[in-house]
DNA sequence: AGTCGACTGCAGTGAGTATT
DNA sequence: AATACTCACTGCAGTCGACT
């Protein structure tokens, strides 16, 4: 199982020389110029970050941005040495999902779609947004609604994907509201996990217990949980399929 | 009526600061 | 000490007015 989701422009290679203020990474490209990206991923980035590392970058032609260039993969080591290319735009993350919805990748777990919406006001007060919203064909049994919620997930020890990797309230806010949702309608979880070294998800206990509790709490409701996982290249990304909990 | 661009507001995260 | 707020920047959806 080896298909292309999604080709782009090749990305420029380069070097990290320092991530700072969160959102901006300072890179040095093979030309020797230094830059500054905007890293669109404000999370720890637990087991990445490491000065020298080779990274890959994207350039926006857009005139509204300060910063035309965006860090979308950094290079690390995996358990056998061997270099694995690592997704760390968050905002990538979604695209890469939608992709996977329309090319009916996971239609055998939520069934056939006929309608897509992206960033659906839901929740309490309708506070919060569902990154996907589903409508089932008219054909399909399960008449219910499918909400999804995506996540990024870059951490990993040994072979299990794990997340979060830090503490993260919203990340838990959005577990009670998935849960809330059942059964009136499908929720669904979404582990885009963007290295393809991953043969398992877990829920990072470690970095956030409350979250992992909470985890298992939806899970044991109904909600369901698709660990999707990625290998990432210079100028496309490939689909290595739906990976098991452990 | 339909299309387009400009504009607004929200989400994402954590360090630092202000307030209780 | 604990809690709340602000800030940094981009991308997206939604709204509105101008235009074809």
């Amino acid at each position: 199982m080896n298909d292309r989701i999604i080709d782009f422009d090749p990305l420029i290679e380069g070097v990290l020389i320092k991530r700072y203020k969160r959102y901006l990474a300072d890179i040095a490209l093979e030309s020797g110029e230094v830059v500054t990206a905007h890293c669109a991923n404000t999370g720890p980035m637990k087991g990445l970050l490491r000065e020298g590392a080779k990274v890959r970058i994207s350039v926006s032609t857009s005139p509204k941005r300060k910063l035309p260039f965006t860090w979308e993969q950094i290079c690390v080591l995996d358990e056998k040495n061997e270099e694995v290319w690592v997704g760390i735009n968050t905002l990538f993350a979604n695209k890469l999902i939608k992709k996977v919805i329309e090319k009916n990748l996971l239609d055998e777990i939520i069934g056939e779609i006929e309608t897509i919406k992206s960033e659906v006001p839901y929740g309490k007060d309708k506070k919060s947004r569902i990154d996907f919203f589903l409508t089932p064909k008219s054909s399909n049994p399960d008449k219910r609604n499918i909400y999804i919620e995506v996540k990024n997930t870059t951490w990993i020890r040994g072979n299990v994907a794990l997340f979060p990797d830090t503490v993260t309230k919203r990340g838990q806010k959005h577990l009670i509201e998935l849960k809330e949702l059942i059964p009136e309608s499908k929720s669904v979880l979404v582990l885009c996990i963007t290295r393809k070294d991953a043969c398992f998800f877990a829920p990072g206990d470690e970095a956030d217990p409350l979250y992992g509790n909470l985890f298992r709490e939806s899970l044991s409701a109904g909600m369901i949980t698709i660990p999707c996982s990625f290998e990432f290249h210079k100028d496309h990304i490939s689909w290595r399929g739906i990976k098991p909990l452990k």
